[in-house]
DNA sequence: GTCTATCGACCACAAGTGTAATCGAAAGGG
DNA sequence: CCCTTTCGATTACACTTGTGGTCGATAGAC
């Protein structure tokens, strides 16, 4: 076993994990900045948004002086999977495949985004029939 | 243009419209009968779902008799697409190539399912360039 | 014709979300 | 040392969602 508790992440949430999955231990006002101009929210927005994320136990925080420096405590793929899991089940009835022709034909990628996305499954085929 | 005005469905009432996308026009005790038993919800709450579709405009209704038959207002295809791209903006940023890297990895697609991607890939990359 | 079982309309209520504002402590400027 | 700015804590508030209950009309059962 390995996941299982990772939490429910909202929307605006997501926006706040991704920026710490990405850069690493924040404190409050790295987060704010980032999220402030790219969202136009308000400090206040942002620190809920943290809080209520440690609350989840999405993040965990360190006090450094009299600032909390902020941290996830769930990875990032725990999380997309749980997201995946969630939309492939609620919109495809669990399966990927039809996910996928459906971004296929939606979605538009680019050639170099079909390009890779063939040589993925190149790999993929090679190594069919694992667990 | 086409779509814009799809409105946003919850995970309970994706349920409901799987149903009347599927078999066509119901009246409620239908959807109440397949949804009762299937999620175990009662009958009131298939009522809640439905008048909260009907408000979003997600259904509509004819009355006939003393019933009412309900019918989808938008497609599924307009609904799925919604939920796709709010998916891979909300997890991937908007493109789709990390998600299905994502799901090779995770979600276990069949070899039948890697051979049906391959040929659509193919197919996809014939006509790369349209809108 | 009267009584009851149904149907849809309207109400309820707690948890989660988006979007903040207020409050009290503490730290730094002068 | 005092005042202002800053930080985190606490509070707010409307809307959505999951889950269901009440009520008045009405169509059938007798």
């Amino acid at each position: 076993m390995a996941k299982a508790n990772v939490p429910q992440i909202s929307d605006a949430e997501w926006e706040v994990m991704k920026l710490v999955w990405g850069r690493g231990p924040l404190v409050a006002a790295d987060v704010v900045e980032s999220l402030a101009a790219q969202n136009r929210w308000s400090p206040r927005t942002v620190k809920t948004l943290l809080n209520r994320l440690v609350r989840k136990g999405a993040l965990g925080y360190q006090v450094v002086g009299r600032h909390y420096v902020y941290r996830a405590q769930v990875t990032r793929d725990a999380c997309v999977r749980r997201e995946s899991s969630s939309f492939l089940s609620r919109v495809f009835n669990g399966s990927a495949a039809p996910a996928l022709v459906h971004f296929l034909e939606h979605e538009y990628l680019s050639p170099e985004e079909i390009e890779r996305m063939r040589s993925i499954l190149d790999g993929a085929r090679e190594q069919e029939g694992r667990p």
